[in-house]
DNA sequence: GCCGGCGATGTTGACGTCAACATCGGAAGC
DNA sequence: GCTTCCGATGTTGACGTCAACATCGCCGGC
């Protein structure tokens, strides 16, 4: 953690003062934009600004102003699907209204390791903080930094910290009643790994919406949110000879079972039909086109940035904000009438 | 850009002091961990700053110490597979050296937009830059505060600055040569967009090897990246009784070309072999598996940063190091002999 | 010709931290 | 008992910027 000392020292504002022959206060009136300074005075302040190469320190600024135009964002991994897409739009809000986005990633899921970015950002400068992740392990009660304004995707915060989350529930029993409408007697379940809060959700769902129904609840299926994962189920799967519809928790473990069920000649959907969940790009490319729940990532961010400006702007206390990001089921090919 | 004012003014390092009954500079000493100081009063010390949530200011710290521990990262569509998975490499890397990451994506491959981001990020303090992306509209010279440290992903910028980039001319031979091996007579390509650069390198790679073995160049396809270009060229495609097999530039657009196929009831591979970019993570579990490039995203990551870190611990100039990272063709089932 | 007033510019101090130097008090050595 | 030394702690100033206040010079009005 040990930091290069002092990056390169720059020209600073007296620099260009003594250059441009006025005054500190002269250049950073002329920096910061303000009217009263003689237009011919501006063009000497502007002529050495260039030539030095100046430009404002930002530490300064900072200091100055406390506060630091940066939001800090923690996410497990984030090169995944949602992560990514969630990040992006955050980056996109966040630059919309001035900010810029810290980011650190924490490589398990394990509690100390959230801890421990968090206090590597909050060591950083940022006005706020947004973590993206939803690990069961991560706990509740974040150790942050007093007054720090937070968000999280992730509804298990509610009451503790103002979360946005996709609307898990409703996606999955779409999903799970388009394969029982379709005249399916159950459906298998391929879940996301155990330490995973929307993992967990979506499992309860679909268990709660199969025994509403007065369906048999099969044995779940867990997988890690791999394609890889998902084909090693997706073998077992084809074996089992009663399993009509699976209702995958994402759409690479569809995949993966998709390429299973055809390795082991068993046609989807005309066999078995597949539903993903997230609706990422490639899903509707796959084949066949995977019928899938869609999750608006875009929107979660938007959300998540919303919810954390409100907080830096307005001092408002949002504790127990709780946002639901509508999901919608797409149908595709992936999906038909259990073989007679 | 303006940003709101005076963020929560938490406790100083004075209030601590305070507190505890001793200086402001014990404070600082304690909170940096100097050895010099008395149990005792180190006890109390830590006490206040418990009871007041003192944490150092960091803006403070880097006025002082002249460093943020902070390198910017520049990057297009942050959400894009080599993208996301770069940034991933280059956040974890950075970790490891102690530095926060700071994220500004660039709405349109303009050059206008990156001037735009380069000052954002030098407004904000940065100890380092890293640009991601490779548009040809980019302009060659970047207009960088003087002194900056600066790694490209592009190797355009060789002899400006420190570069590095995957393989694509050794990239694209093999796969080339691969269809050409396996008895086709010729190579289709669909390429990904004129204002790509590594997509300009591949076609260039193409037509070179096709040139070089004495084979018919058939025009180029020009798709977008995304799955929906690579369906749209597909379906002409299929419609092409010559072509047997295609050479596309990612990954996302074999996918598209693969399902167009399917819907002419055109087999893959039997009909035509099809071959991606990119290796992701998916490309194995596509049905069929898909033969494809691979590039390492993870250690183009860890290189930038590397060539990053020595300038900025070094102050060494690496203006014209460029580094190639290897890039290897990975045969799965989406390529075969031609139709007899 | 003097004065009020106003716009342009300069001066001072404060943001929070920490290194360098100053001071203070006690223990060891004679 | 007095000096010396050393470790613990305090004081000062500087990092770069900018708001608040001070000053300066000029113009117009009487």
């Amino acid at each position: 953690m040990t930091v290069a000392a002092r990056g390169r020292p720059g020209p600073s504002i007296a620099d260009v003062a003594q250059l441009a022959g006025v005054s500190a206060q002269t250049v950073s009136r002329v920096s910061t934009g303000a009217e009263n300074v003689r237009p011919e005075t501006r063009e000497r302040v502007l002529a050495a600004m260039d030539e030095l190469g100046y430009s404002p320190n930002h530490a300064a600024r900072a200091l100055r102003y406390g506060s630091f135009g940066t939001i800090g964002l923690i996410a497990h991994r984030l090169a995944r699907t949602g992560e990514s897409r969630t990040i992006e739009a955050v980056v996109e809000s966040a630059r919309a209204e001035g900010y810029t986005v810290s980011l650190v990633d924490v490589r398990t899921p394990g509690s100390a390791d959230v801890t421990d970015a968090v206090a590597r950002l909050s060591h950083q400068s940022i006005d706020g903080l947004i973590i993206i992740r939803a690990e069961t392990a991560t706990p509740v009660a974040l150790a942050l930094p007093p007054r720090m304004p937070v968000a999280v995707s992730d509804s298990r915060f509610v009451g503790h910290h103002p979360a946005v989350g996709a609307d898990q529930v409703t996606g999955t029993h779409l999903a799970v009643q388009h394969l029982l409408d379709l005249g399916h007697r159950t459906v298998h379940h391929v879940a996301g790994p155990d330490d995973s809060a929307p993992a967990q959700m979506r499992a309860a769902a679909w268990r709660e919406h199969l025994v509403g129904s007065g369906r048999p609840v099969p044995e779940v299926l867990v997988g890690d949110w791999t394609a890889r994962s998902g084909y090693e189920i997706g073998r077992r799967l084809a074996a089992d000879a009663s399993a009509t519809a699976v209702y995958c928790a994402n759409d690479e473990m569809a995949a993966g079972v998709v390429r299973a069920l055809y390795e082991a000649g068993r046609r989807v959907p005309d066999d078995l039909s597949v539903v993903g969940f997230d609706d990422i790009p490639l899903a509707e490319f796959l084949w066949p086109p995977l019928t899938t729940v869609q999750q608006d990532f875009h929107q979660i961010g938007d959300r998540l940035l919303d919810l954390l400006m409100r907080q830096i702007r307005g001092r408002e206390t949002l504790t127990d904000t709780r946002i639901v990001v509508p999901t919608r089921l797409v149908v595709r090919a992936s999906t038909a009438p259990p073989p007679a």
